[in-house]
Formats: C-alpha cells, sequence, structure tokens
DNA sequence: TATATTACTGCATCACTGTGCAATAACGCA
DNA sequence: TGCGTTATTGCACAGTGATGCAGTAATATA
C-alpha cells in the first residue's frame, strides 16, 4: 500500500473529521451560502469558522467565490454527503448493538 | 444540528482519519489476523500497533479475540471500506481536475 | 515452576490542532 | 480618499495525538 495515498486518504479524512467542519458541511448542504450567513449560525469566532473554511476548501471539499466584501462557499463535493450518510448508519447499527448487550444485562 | 451527533461523527472519523490505521484496515480487507502478522507489516513499533488497534476497535470498526497468546483483528464494519472507496475516488478526479487545470498552463 | 512468546500499558517527548484576541486585508460606498 | 463592513491572518496558548523505550500482563510449553 502506497504511503502517499495512505496519507492523502488520511488527509483528506482529517478535514471530515471535526465537530464545527462538520456543521458546516451540514449547513451548507441545501446550497451556497455567504461567510457572513455561516458565522452567526455558529458558537464560535469568526476566525476560527474561517480557518475551517479554509481547511474544507484545501481538502477539495467545498468552493469559494468572492462577491463583493462576501465570500459565498459551497461543497465541491457533494459525494462527503455520502460518506457522513454512512457514518451515520453505522453509528445507529452501532448503538443499536449496545441496547441488545444492555438488555441481556443482569437488572441487579 | 444536535451537538452529540456531531461529536461521535467526527471521532469515528478521526479513528480513519491516520495513515497507519488505514494501512491497517487495508491489510485486514481478507480476513482477520493475528496481531503478530499485522506487526512485520508494518514500520512501527509493535506497541503503536497496539494503540492504534485499541483505538480502532473502541471505534467500533475492528473487533478482536484472544487466542492462545495471540490476539486475532478483523474488520467489524465492512462499509467503512465503501467509505474508503468513495474517498479514493474523491482523491483520483481532484487528481485529474488538476492535470487539467495544470495543461491550461502557459507554458512558459 | 521457570522460561519464552505475544500483546499491552506507563511514561516522557514532540508535533499538531483548535481556539480567541488583535491586527490586517479586501471590498463597497459616501 | 476616508469609513464601515466582511473576511482572513499573526500570534500565543491549551489540549490532544502519535511515537519509542522500558516494563508488565497473559498465555503456552518445557
Amino acid at each position: 500500500m502506497d504511503p502517499k495515498k495512505l496519507e492523502l486518504e488520511a488527509d483528506f479524512l482529517s478535514a471530515l473529521a471535526q465537530p464545527t467542519r462538520l456543521k458546516i458541511l451540514y449547513y451548507l448542504k441545501d446550497g451556497e451560502k455567504c461567510a457572513c450567513e455561516i458565522n452567526p449560525s455558529m458558537k464560535e469566532d469568526a476566525s476560527v469558522i474561517s480557518r475551517h473554511l479554509v481547511k474544507l476548501r484545501e481538502a477539495g471539499i467545498l468552493e469559494s467565490r468572492r462577491e463583493g466584501a462576501s465570500v459565498y462557499y459551497w461543497i465541491k463535493e457533494l459525494r462527503v454527503l455520502e460518506i457522513l450518510k454512512i457514518v451515520d448508519e453505522l453509528l445507529i447499527s452501532a448503538s443499536r448493538e449496545n441496547a441488545r448487550i444492555v438488555e441481556m444485562l443482569p437488572l441487579a
């Protein structure tokens, strides 16, 4: 297995593996949004969001365009949503399994 | 968007987002392997591999069983391979696009 | 029981990531 | 040009992650 390829895959997944960045992705799910719209929908400082947007764009997940003083972002790689869907399904099935195991425990 | 859910998704993706752990997953693709087989196929210290295996198991991605002094690991959630397939496809299409852009550059 | 094999844990270290404040850059408009 | 708005970057700090060595645990076998 080519180490360079593993590195690229890990970098891409790292870009996804952060709660605030995931929140941004879900927020952009329905189409492009201006940074000025994204910011108030998040808890963190605008500078923090800006950096997360940069990271997502550098990973090739988002794209951006400037319009006047505003910058609009959108999801360039819609297949990341497929990935998130699979992750959700795995988490749900895992939690179901845990529930099943908990049910088998003695009630003492 | 529920912050707890974002956290779980990010944790799961973080477990994947590391080159050595990806290498382990590819190594386990064809079925279970003993830690004693995994170790020599990796460059790092056995203790490092052990920790990565723990992390993958805690994320619910791997499962393990002890057989004598040996411990066997296998991929419990085969759908992670779907995720890696999508990542690869995205990386390939991104590199193609870069090539296309490079071709448009002036040759000077 | 003593010894060897296999796997894991404790600890120290180094690097990287995420964060917030302050400063700066990019733009539109008076 | 000067001012206000929007977005990004510089910097310092705290927290987390990956690593290797040394030591320990779990098991098999002599």
